[in-house]
DNA sequence: ATAAATGCAAAGTCTTTGCAGGCAG
DNA sequence: CTGCCTGCAAAGACTTTGCATTTAT
């Protein structure tokens, strides 16, 4: 994952003004194993910014995904933002439904499934869902996938 | 996938009443072969049936997918739905990015991707998203997901 | 007959946009 | 100083809910 500073680094290289705000949300993101919702960023950051609007965290969140600093992932219950993965190798996440947490897998399916009559792939998706160990130990959130 | 009557009689054993408008929907959820959106839905069904409201599409589509005779597909731009495969046998999807029609993938990558440290696997995704054959050769829509 | 389905209207949720003042570079 | 950022307010898109009427069983 990218740290504080390359998130910092790599908007302001991109012509982005590093305000403090910003600079919050890099911490945030890079201080946080799961995925959040804009709500959740919300609820952070107000904390720190009395009168922070939620149309701010928006523009943010999607700048900062345009930026490629953040990663957005459409839930069924709503988007949710990460940190990007630094992008050394291609990899897929299990996903735990507790906690939200992910843990990367290095296999990818992608090679071993062959498409069919001439389709041209784009892009592929592998995801698993489940529980991870201290969830299971200690079960309190619902499903969320 | 299921028939139209296959649906129909699966909604029936559940209880559910069996209008005019619930025929229809399951003949076009059969006639489609990609996905629809609650609007494309809606469209359609003005067609048929003047002063229909789309909160009742939007009732029956839920509907329809707690009973399980539609999936639901949370794409970027919204959820689309589209008629259930019958489940005879697991399998993935190859999704058009053109005309949203799918192909089966048989193989499955979950027996090969090990789970870290005891992680409880509940389930998972393996999407593969491209173009078919006839959306390379007649390139018109846009990418969707 | 009676419980479910529908249409209508309204509210709810989530997200985006326009604008004026404030702040980073 | 100049243009990006922010807060405010409002609008916009999509979806759900409450209620009275209609309809399937």
């Amino acid at each position: 994952m990218l740290s504080a500073d390359e998130i910092i680094q790599k908007m302001s290289s991109q012509g982005l003004r590093i305000t403090d705000q910003r600079r919050t949300l890099a911490k945030l993101f890079v201080d946080t194993d799961g995925y959040l919702t804009p709500k959740d960023v919300y609820d952070f950051m107000c904390k720190k910014y009395t009168g922070l609007s939620f149309d701010t965290v928006y523009r943010n969140l999607r700048i900062m995904e345009e930026m490629g600093v953040l990663e957005q992932i459409v839930f069924e219950d709503g988007l949710k933002f990460r940190a990007s993965c630094s992008d050394e190798h291609h990899h897929h996440h299990m996903i735990c439904l507790g906690c939200e947490k992910t843990y990367p897998i290095h296999f990818c399916p992608m090679p071993l499934a062959d498409a069919p009559d001439h389709f041209q792939v784009v892009k592929h998706k592998f995801e698993v869902f489940g529980y991870c160990k201290d969830c299971q130990a200690n079960p309190k959130r619902q499903e969320q996938i």
